[in-house]
DNA sequence: TTAATTCATGCACACGTGTACAATTTAAAG
DNA sequence: CTTTAAATTGTACACGTGTGCATGAATTAA
């Protein structure tokens, strides 16, 4: 019931308490006989070592901060499943927290993370303000970014290269005859948008096709209603474009739905791509034609950098920012065909 | 860049660190005068308390720890938002952790968390082996189950009605006509899958409609996959159910999947109703006949019941463990219609 | 055998915060 | 103007761990 702390140990093995601090810890100081001994209490004891004072003394907590705006997102949480993978392994705990984009919620979540003395943050995808972006920095925590949304260039961040992603979804739907092509974005998306469809834009100017600027909708957000939202933008066009690239998977699963609901056929009458590849799109009905964005990967490597950062090993100097950029694949399945026309 | 203390505030302010201390924490013993002085110096300063000394000193971390098999389910993750949404406004602070029900995953998670001496833990869903709850309790260290699948009873635990939901979905089945039913379990889910079978037998006893073995059947995972895997079980029968209840949303999207591959019309040939309404569900083509199971409140009870075991109000005494049972309510959409019979 | 040297261990302080108790100041009462 | 009580602040120690320095023991060399 009570705790058992080192001194609990050094009594009962006739030592100093510095002693048992050694011994746990291999310190070569410490004669094998009584290193092993007292290790041996220690298990006796069921012994834990308290991550609070050690981090005190240390000025290291272990610990990492990981932000997102959702929880419940699907994207996110295989980000997270990757950081965690990591991070389990080398023996670091995380907080995770969700801002929602709220900002009151995001000041809440910097104070708790501040306090809590985290050694590092990972920022996924979701925007943080100037001004917690600038707390974290004047405490000295270091930040990673995940796809972050602002662009900013001066920070450690991983990215996936979603204009290259769009680009080859657009180049799909140009192969198979389509030339009236509609992109459905995200409005809470930032930067994130904007480059899918800078590389919508450049495959198209690429094949002088025209684009046309009732087939840009921005959906008001991220999840299925978005996308369905979408849809109804585009169904209520004079003539409609036959083919559609969403910002992501649950968008387009939402937009299939509005279509659906209009008695149109996917992929006879209009095609449909995602993004993102979440686990579901295979089994949507059709299933989706989408561009896999390795998001284990991304979560891996962002949880790989942050410990780079904090454990940097001798041969890697003070090297200024890091910026990793991944690429996905496409991958094409039932969602997408032949232009109607 | 360093770290301000209370010490650096005392020596600004010409008092004691422990006059600090004491006007940080709004105690009456402090002049108001004074109070008021010494926080302007700590906002000036930007003072950022240490929740590390603050919980070592007073043997309360104000965090928590949150098990999961995987994030990556959109179940959970929906439970964790709900969860989250409360610790965040109390201030708390909670790390997360999945087992992949991983012996030796769950082994690391038990010492870090034990080590990061969280106030309590919270279980999601995922069997926890009894030898690390057992070294939970020794620590002393409240635990919540939620929706636990080994059915302790003599624990805090909320856990929704499964058997009050399969009764009524197979109840709706019923209604439409159907008499051969088929139950899609998860072999993964120990005991919820046990419930939702049996709230499907006892219906289907109630209406005196026999059982057939061949027509119950454990898919190998909770996934997409392990409902395809469950939809090819049943389409091999010689005379296959007119209706499948799944054991979640996921499998039974992924069921669906399987029909179409077998040109089967849903529901005009065969009825499939799900479990949990995941968000996506809503959109699935067609749309999911669901039981809602209330996710999010279900995240908030546990986080509200781990709050008063650690913060008891006055008025409750040492009550025995409390167990909460929620129910959802059905939800009728389009993959459920009369039976071809 | 004694002095020099290495090795193992203990002592004391630090990390940042909270609090019982003592000390001091201030206010109230005589 | 004392005396007493109350209000305010300071001192010292505690939480559990890590580490520089000093001390004592053991080993080696002279």
């Amino acid at each position: 019931m009570l705790r058992v702390t080192i001194k609990n140990i050094a009594e009962k093995a006739g030592v100093s308490h510095a002693t048992v601090s050694r011994a746990l810890r291999d310190q070569p100081l410490v004669t094998p006989k009584t290193t092993t001994r007292i290790k041996q209490i220690a298990t006796d004891l069921d012994y834990v070592p308290s991550a609070l004072a050690r981090s005190l003394k240390n000025g290291r907590s272990k610990t990492l901060g990981v932000i997102v705006s959702r929880i419940d997102d699907p994207y996110f949480s295989e980000v997270i499943q990757g950081i965690e993978d990591v991070l389990q392994h080398e023996g670091y705990a995380y907080f995770i927290a969700s801002s929602n984009r709220d900002f009151s919620r995001e000041k809440a979540i910097v104070r708790i993370m501040s306090e809590q003395r985290v050694d590092g943050i990972i920022i996924c995808s979701t925007p943080v303000s100037k001004e917690h972006h600038h707390q974290f920095k004047k405490f000295g925590i270091p930040i990673v970014l995940v796809n972050n949304q602002a662009a900013e260039e001066s920070e450690n961040s991983i990215y996936h290269d979603d204009q290259y992603g769009t680009r080859h979804l657009t180049r799909h739907l140009i192969e198979l005859g389509h030339t009236r092509i509609g992109y459905l974005g995200n409005l809470l998306a930032g930067r994130t948008t904007e480059d899918r469809l800078t590389g919508f834009n450049e495959e198209m100017n690429a094949h002088g096709l025209p684009i046309l600027d009732e087939y840009i909708f921005q959906g008001p957000n991220g999840r299925p209603e978005g996308g369905f939202a979408g849809g109804e933008h585009f169904l209520q066009l004079p003539t409609r474009p036959t083919a559609m690239i969403c910002f992501n998977d649950m968008m387009a699963i939402g937009l299939m739905k509005a279509l659906a609901h209009a008695n149109l056929d996917v992929p006879g009458d209009c095609s449909v791509v995602g993004f993102d590849n979440i686990s579901i799109s295979a089994y949507s009905n059709p299933s989706l034609t989408t561009f896999d964005q390795p998001k284990h990967q991304l979560g891996k490597k962002a949880a790989g950098m942050m410990l780079d950062i904090l454990n940097p090993s001798d041969d890697e100097g003070e090297a200024g920012p890091t910026v990793i950029v991944t690429r996905g694949r496409i991958l094409v399945r039932n969602s997408t065909g032949p232009s109607p026309d």
